[in-house]
DNA sequence: TTATTATTATGATATATATGATAAAAAGAC
DNA sequence: GTCTTTTTATCATATATATCATAATAATAA
């Protein structure tokens, strides 16, 4: 399906999300009135009330009369919706925030793992395998390396049926596709050997939940070493 | 900080959002056009529209000119949004929704845990243990058990040093809030043994990373295993 | 069957009024 | 003259209404 353009409310949505979440408000510069902000990006009043909803929805922004728009601390922001996480890994780029996230993979995807080996059905161990496939395709030129990976990571979190294991897979391919376009180094990290996504996968088919779950976790803290020597390295 | 009154655009949000995820729109009753909203709620269109904007920032739908607005497939919906998730944790009480989340604490918790027994600071153990105390004082009918509980799980992310586990915590506390006032069977369920929390407790006290996820573990499965069998005794 | 026109529903703008809350000015007490 | 209280003014968001623009679908005419 065509991604259809995005709407002047979503457009506007945008700029001041990731304005925000690059620090761009604070006490010296704090959050611009509502006519002041209709003038700053030309539009109509109702357009901007529109987007700041939108944000105030994620957290990001409150809102009470007389007393002005303004910013809340990270602490309130929703950082596991999908523009939120976007935001934050699109500004100026840091290895604590890959840290982090890579550490939310490494409780998520193991478990993850160890449910896909119980309930996997026969269509979905074959969505590990294809992507298994492109892996080897991608060693030798012949498919694009992190758009297997993350095929890989992604079929097995749709294996593991639950919901809210799947709903992690549009943040695992936003976190990837964005931290390899920042830096060279972590393109090794996130494809890892293929033996040990062969070895999940095989622990998956033999419906060993164990196996799957501690060869998950083995990919992810070598995947999470890297990123911690890679930050160190940038000191 | 006294909570203001919703505005009554986030209360036409709050009354749609949870509508959409009763299924109370479907083929034969489709999401209405603006106008019949307005009617419907007698609100003005830019407030309607707000919380559309909402509603649509959250996954829950999609408008287009000329063809309408509908509402989008589960898997689109922004399952970790605290909305999102009280509206679909108020909506009639699904055994089966409440394992699924069990299951995301089976994977996030031991993890925070962990992370809790490397980094937390002294002031973090000492929320543990103050919550410790409420739970040993609940006991004894001094505190309230529920509370105590959550106080509990709640310091423990809240130790692991990483934002994106913190952010577990609004979720934590609104699936135990809703699900003890649905069934009482969990509610013994939820505060588990003082023993078990002590232990996880005594692991993040002694640094140990290991223990700390290994107890913490099971807990959250002798939690898990009383909901698969409080749903097979209902069926 | 194809081209043109009409209709529909959202997108966007402009304006007006209401409301809540804060700041400033005026009045009263000492 | 100073301080406190009351009143008034101002400000910024909240809500409503009217209008036009645009995209897309349906109906009609050729």
């Amino acid at each position: 399906m065509a991604v259809s353009a995005p709407s002047l409310t979503q457009q506007i949505a945008n700029e001041i999300g990731s304005a925000i979440v690059r620090s761009e408000y604070d006490e010296t510069n704090p959050f611009p009135i509502e006519a002041d902000l209709c003038q700053q990006f030309g539009v109509s009043r109702s357009i901007l009330r529109e987007a700041v909803k939108m944000l105030t929805s994620k957290g990001l922004l409150k809102a009470r009369p007389r007393q002005g728009t303004w910013v809340q601390p990270e602490e309130n922001w929703n950082l596991l919706d999908p523009d939120v996480l976007r935001w934050l890994l699109e500004r100026k780029f840091s290895i604590n925030l890959l840290a982090e996230f890579t550490e939310i993979r490494m409780a998520m995807e193991p478990q993850a793992a160890a449910f896909a080996a119980r309930r996997a059905t026969d269509d979905q161990k074959q969505y590990i395998a294809n992507a298994l496939e492109r892996m080897r395709a991608a060693e030798m030129g012949h498919d694009d390396a992190l758009a297997a990976d993350i095929a890989f990571h992604v079929a097995v979190l749709e294996a593991s049926g639950n919901r809210f294991f799947m709903q992690l897979k549009d943040m695992v391919e936003t976190a990837l596709t964005i931290s390899i376009r920042v830096t060279n180094k972590t393109a090794g990290v996130e494809t890892g050997s293929i033996a040990n996504h062969r070895a999940i996968y095989d622990a998956i088919c033999d419906g060993d939940a164990v196996g799957a779950r501690t060869t998950s976790m083995s990919l992810i803290q070598e995947a999470y070493d890297l990123i911690l020597e890679a930050g160190e390295t940038a000191e």
